[in-house]
DNA sequence: GTCTATAAAGCGATAGAC
DNA sequence: GTCTATCGCTTTATAGAC
């Protein structure tokens, strides 16, 4: 197996250690149990560590985030339906709110100032693509963009506040009002 | 000194640390250097060590928005002047966006389960007392329980954005739309 | 490329002198 | 009540056998 493949493999399994217990949190110990390996073969993958796995996390998670909900955003021929569509997949993506959003993690620790830019331009692309379409569904530029920027923290509050009161419904209700707000 | 005071002059120090480190990220050390005291007072302070620690930091956290947010917004003659004197001590306390909320930071990490009650109950806490507020205004059981429960889910999202996009506009705009929202 | 063994540092927590 | 010294364990990271 050639380590491209093996790292894309292993992205999302590190990811979820990531996610489930935030990047001060994630120990190599998590890591070994999650992705069934030893010491020195993640180490043999990812030469920088801790940080360099993480890195290649949020990448891979941008990446993915690009592929199948920013661009499917941009280009939709419909703005309605791609709106819709980018609600729906977060539905499905965050499991209602079970899971949490590993960039706001990052973003709420320590490690931010580490990884600053990616999480910056992940948060700074969604919004970008959100207001597109938005404009394309009449909206003025910046009317747009508030909108946008509006339904992406609502997103992200959304998830704290389903995992603060363990109530996936927090996360229906939220949803569906920001999709309303936008379109309605 | 007693050591009830002294626990109540340590327990900002102990916040701040756990507020920008997280549950996992707070160190001894850290505590050490914030506090100025040895390991030992520490221990014969909270001698249930940082989960002690962290505990006492949630309570007297709650307790200070009990007395300063929540019992006003019930209190205050006026709802109205009491929901814009709570988005004022918002912005106050979390410093425009720069701060970040504490029982937001533990509830998305995975120290979320040994805190869960003292994260939920400040988060309910917070939603029936704006709720509470809107229906003496006015609104009906369920408009004002909706209503509440998107204002915070916004002032978290809010902080999480900001962080993530380095932008405090993104706290300001968002406290101004959510209140805009409940009163306009 | 995988594993085990091990290093060096840091962790939470305790003991004991003062 | 405060400190220093130290314990036992876990951490990240490396070395070397296979």
């Amino acid at each position: 197996m050639t380590r491209q493949r093996q790292r894309a493999e292993l992205l999302p399994q590190l990811a979820e250690v990531f996610r489930a217990h935030g990047y001060e949190g994630a120990t190599l110990a998590l890591m070994i149990e999650a992705t069934g390996l030893g010491k020195g073969s993640l180490y043999n993958c990812f030469p920088g560590g801790k940080e360099e796995m993480a890195r290649e996390v949020l990448a891979h998670l941008d990446a993915w985030f690009t592929a199948e909900i920013f661009a499917p955003l941009r280009d939709a021929e419909d703005p309605v339906r791609g709106i819709r569509a980018m609600f729906a997949a977060v539905d499905g993506y965050f499991r209602s709110g079970e899971r949490v959003c590993l960039v706001g993690v990052v973003a709420l620790g320590a490690a931010r100032d580490l990884f600053a830019d990616a999480v910056r331009s992940y948060f700074a692309a969604w919004i970008e693509a959100l207001a597109a379409s938005l404009r394309r569904r009449g909206d003025g530029k910046a009317l747009a963009r508030r909108k946008a920027e509006a339904a992406v923290l609502e997103i992200q509050g959304a998830l704290v506040l389903t995992r603060a009161l363990d109530d996936s419904g927090v996360f229906a209700r939220a949803l569906a009002a920001a999709e309303q707000r936008l379109l309605g």
